[in-house]
DNA sequence: ACCGTGTTGTTGACGTGTCCTCAAAATATG
DNA sequence: CATATTTTGAGGACACGTCAACAACACGGT
């Protein structure tokens, strides 16, 4: 392998820029959230497939692939979830493997009080500051780094 | 408060598209550190200052000012890291409450080795994939967004 | 029916990140 | 000088995420 190919200073520049608003944003919302809301974020990205789907009933798997995480991952935060009586864990009539997560009526409550203040935290840091012609260029910009991210892992 | 302003549909897509883009970098970078320089992205992201300050010797402050993490967060890395042999603790002469952080020739070993193979990563899923122009657009666009957040945390 | 293979979910271990509290030292204030 | 207040770092408690191992089940072909 030859010469590394460095960063030049503009590279660096919006490297560090990505980053910074990644954890600055990330924080900023997990924060929203738990002050006004007492969800995290990992609670808030479950509570809002569930309280889509009829009946606020899922099947596991089909939550994890709604929020694309792992099995585990999701097993320990349903487990959690459970504890605090924002879901119930049932079993699958259909395949005995399986694990249904049920919406409980304090979960319903909580993501419907969350959700408006959410949506709004997520317009101010992320939409407002931007015209429609820079979402739409943004889309686009993603669109390409989400491909070769995706490449990456084969 | 009134009705709560939703998205729209392109600003859901774009909100999910940036969240996916979030995830699959971090992750798809943290595990190519840790398969070919066995460091963890934390690892990564405190060596590089380290590496570049004089004798590799930098005050425990100032490493948290460079990384912008809170303190408690780097007291836990550094110890984690003082026990792995990447980093040595040491007194501050200056402030007796100081502590120094040190790069050990091992610490050292290991960001010379890992930061080549880690850029071209970068490059591959982040800068590859843009064009100049698109970089351009990319950088006011951060940089604006990276102004709300601030304006939030206030 | 049987066997191999893939899928689904759980569990434990470990590394990580945040919140909170504590103690020591530096600094500001009267 | 004496007394707050702030700064710095450590550390415990807890939530979170990943990995590897595991058990139970479904499904295909024979």
């Amino acid at each position: 392998m030859g010469e590394a190919r460095w960063l030049d200073e503009q590279e660096a520049r919006v490297w560090k820029m990505y980053r910074d608003l990644r954890r600055d944003l990330q924080s900023a919302q997990d924060r929203q959230l738990l002050r006004d809301s007492g969800l995290s974020g990992a609670d808030y990205a479950l509570l809002v497939p569930l309280s889509e789907a009829p009946d606020g009933l899922l099947r596991s798997r089909e939550l994890g692939r709604e929020v694309g995480w792992e099995r585990s991952r999701l097993s320990h935060q349903i487990i959690r979830m459970e504890k605090r009586g924002l879901v119930t864990r049932e079993s699958c009539a259909d395949d005995a493997r399986g694990a249904m997560v049920r919406l409980t009526v304090s979960g319903r409550t909580a993501i419907e009080a969350a959700a408006p203040l959410h949506v709004e935290t997520v317009r101010r840091c992320f939409f407002d500051p931007l015209t429609s012609q820079e979402v739409d260029a943004l889309e686009s910009l993603i669109g390409k780094m989400l491909d070769a991210v995706g490449r990456e892992q084969e």
